[in-house]
Parts: C-alpha cells; structure tokens; sequence
DNA sequence: CGAACTGCAAGAGCGGTGCTCTCTTTTGTG
DNA sequence: CACAAAAGAGAGCACCGCTCTTGCAGTTCG
C-alpha cells in the first residue's frame, strides 16, 4: 500500500524509513559514545563495545564512521561546543557593565564544566594523541571561550590596569596581539590584550591542576584557592 | 678454572652472572622503553615491541617488570626527575640575590625541558590515565619544581609586590599557605606564595598551551609571548 | 661432586582492540 | 518487477596486555 503512506510522524523532513533508520542510529552511536567517554575516558573508547552495545557486528559500525578517530573528532567538537555553551550562557547572564561579573561567571563556566565532565575536558585540555591531528572544523569551537573572555577584555580601559609591562612587546607578539584584537570589533589594547591571554593560561592552568591531581595533597580547599586566582586576575585589571 | 676468577671489570658489587644479566637487562627494557616513549608517546608503549626490540618472548619481560603500569611508573618518575634536575641546575647557576634570574630561568627549564621532551612532558602533566593511580613513591619527584619557585619565593618582600589581593583569604585557604611554607625554613609571606602559586599554575599552562597546541593559529612566537608572561610574573613580584 | 632449588626464557593461549573483506539480506527506485 | 544501493554479519589479520606451563641454566647446599 504505497500510496496509503501518510507523512510520519516525525520531523518535518519526509525522510524515508532508511534515512531515519540511520539519523537514529547516528543518535544512539553518539548518545553512546559519550557514555562510555565520560565512564572511561578517551582510550576506553571502543568501537567493539559501542557495537556490542547496540547489539550489532563492529563492522557495521563502519558504515557509520570511517574509524575511532572520527568518532573522537566529534566527541572533541562535542566538547568543545557544550564548554562553549556553557561559558556563553553564563557569560551573557551577567550585566554587560559588569565586567567583573562576566569574567567570574565565564571561568567559574569553565572550571564547572570541566569538573562536571572530566574526560570530556582531559580530551580537549590534555594531553594531545600522538598520531591524531585534528580537523579543520575543530578550530572554530575551540575558540569560543577565548572569544568570550575577548569580548571581556574589549570592555576594560588601559587605564584601570594595575599591572603593565615594563618593557615594549617585540614586534612579532604586537602583530599577533593586532591580529587579535582586529575580529574583536574595536581593537583592544596590546597590554589588556597580553594579560588576558596570561589569565587565560592560568585559568586552563588551575583547573588542570586541580583536575589532573597536582594540587592533590597540596590544596584541598580548591574552591578558595580558584576564588582568590580570580580576585588577583581582577585586581590586575583593575576592575574590583 | 674457578679459581682463576678475578673481580669482573664491572662495578664494585662482586654479582654472580645472573645478578648482573639482570641488571643490564633492566637498564636496556628502561632505555628502549624511554625511546618509545619519546618517539611514540605513552599510548604507543607496548611491553611487545620492547620485548621485540630485545629479542625476548613478551612473556620474559614480566620477570622484570609486573606490569605496563609500572613500567609507565618508572618513566614517570624519570621523567619528573629529569625535570627536576634540569629546573634546579639552572636555578643553582644563578646569583642568590638574582631573584629575577632565578625565576627565568627556572621557567625556562620548565619549558625547554617540556618542548624537548614534549612526550615525557604530557606523560606527567596530560592528561591522567583513567585506570592508573600514581604509587606514593611519584609524588616527592613531582614537587621538585614546586619546591625550587617556593625557594625563590621565599627571597621575595611582601613590600615589594605590586599586585596583593583587596581581599581577606579565608581561613582554609591561609592554613593551607601556611603549610606549604613551613617546610621552607623561613615562612613565606601569605601574598607571595598565593601570586607565586597563580604563577606556577600560569607556567605550565603556558607551556600545555604551547605544547598541546591550543596557541596553535594564535601565536606563532611563542618565545616572546612566554618571555612577556614572565616579564609580568617578575613587575606582579616587584622583583624588575 | 651431585642434588635440590631458584631464576629465566619460550611458547601457547585467552580475551581484547581497530579495521578490512566478502557475502547475504534488506530496502528504495526506475 | 527487476536492479542497484545500502546495511548488516562474520571471518580474518595484526596487534595488544597478561597468564600458564614447560624446559633449561645458574646457584646453593648437603
């Protein structure tokens, strides 16, 4: 009774029974996958248990993903995108005048995430796999958190800064701080620039610290300690 | 001709044959296990291809070592010990007074060391391997690097800092300080050690950055972006 | 000196991995 | 309805960590 089909119930694209059959699939590998990421870690993930999971052949999961390195680039994106989300959302949260606030709110984003998702994080902060080199399109989420902590960094006066380097940049950091600042809208200064991208490096810091065990037997209180990093990234801005 | 026997050319320890078979065979499975470690990472390291490379059964290798575990225990604390090494030759070749030097070049061991050991580097500052607990005997090489900023810290004058925190620390928070600094001979002032922690947390984000990629597209000289970071730390410190 | 004991190496084997190839079944379409 | 495309299953390859048994060589003791 082919003409009795009526369109189905699900999403407005009239896809055939196939095509949905592998959109689900797709949904269940991924769904998956980011169970046994977040169980295991990263190199516990495996294509065997994800198809034994599912009850299929491992080798038919290869109609789905050319291998395991996919399937990590899209856990990667994954990641990167929910950090992303979550840093923006707590970001747009905060009062735009509140410069502080939305510095707070985006690493205290970052650091709850990574707590709540550590092998998620471990996959994106930590240590690189030796033979994988990741795709293009890996780039532009990854660079969202830095983007917002930028559009932070275009708000703060030169002024206000209370800590500034002595010296003058060589030219080759003042090209890259330019080239920076250029898609920022209006161009922030080099020197509000250069210690956000220090604080930057700390915040990532810290929470791999705090995550990867070397602050173990050192701090047990990693909230205070977390709390203060920001009060001394403020106080350098100048805007506590 | 037993009798014959005299002292072997080897070292002092009079070893039967066995005793220094056994010796010589630990050595070569560590320089072999080092070199696939550097070459390929730690995901690469396979107690086969190190049995392999020896002309041994795998099977062998399990009279000298339990476990891939402990082997990657014995190049973690290797390697921390490396690090330490080349981070406290290069802090002793400095002027006591030289506060400022000390610093740098501390921090430059750090780095050199981790871009010329970038595997040994994420081996023991990646990410964590889900399975693996480190065993109690890691951990006093791994706060060798903590312990030589904290010597340096402890040369610093609160006066002198331009950057202390607006606020009062609380109370967790100054215990735990205070803890850190009491094996330190003298005791180091709370705003030191808390900037000098910021800092150290700073370093190796930096060089994770650097060396996991995340600079990568941002920053191509990293030199002097790293140079910049320390010229901030030493104004923070008021030490240049 | 010979016997007993211990340390060592080899090989087979278990269960696991990523991935490929072939074969069969299912599905959509001209 | 027939044909082509897609999907799944299964076997197989080469690798992995690790265990167990077997036989040999070095050490120690009676």
């Amino acid at each position: 009774m082919p003409d009795a089909v009526t369109p189905d119930d699900l999403d407005h694209a009239p896809m055939g029974v196939r095509a949905r059959a592998r959109t689900q699939l797709l949904a269940d590998v991924s769904r998956i996958a980011r169970k046994h990421l977040a169980e295991s870690g990263a190199p516990g993930l495996s294509v065997r248990a994800i198809a034994r999971e599912l009850g299929l052949a491992s080798s038919a999961l290869y109609r789905y993903y050319p291998s395991r390195d996919a399937l990590l680039t899209q856990l990667i994106v994954e990641s990167y995108n929910e950090l992303g989300d979550a840093v923006e959302i707590a970001e747009a949260a905060c009062e735009r005048a509140d410069v502080a606030g939305r510095f707070r709110a985006s690493a205290h984003a970052v650091r709850n995430w990574a707590r709540s998702n550590p092998n998620e994080y471990s996959l994106i902060y930590g240590s690189p796999v030796p033979g994988y080199a990741a795709p293009q399109h890996t780039v532009d989420p990854a660079t969202r958190v830095a983007a917002v902590l930028s559009s932070i960094l275009a708000d703060i006066d030169l002024d206000s800064l209370s800590l500034r380097l002595s010296r003058n940049l060589p030219a080759s950091l003042q090209d890259q701080l330019d080239a920076m600042s250029g898609p920022l809208g209006g161009r922030i200064d080099q020197n509000v620039l250069l210690l956000g991208v220090m604080q930057w490096a700390k915040l990532f810091g810290m929470v791999s610290f705090e995550l990867f065990g070397t602050f173990n037997t050192v701090f047990d209180d990693a909230d205070a300690l977390f709390a203060a990093s920001l009060d001394l990234d403020l106080t350098a801005l100048g805007v506590i």
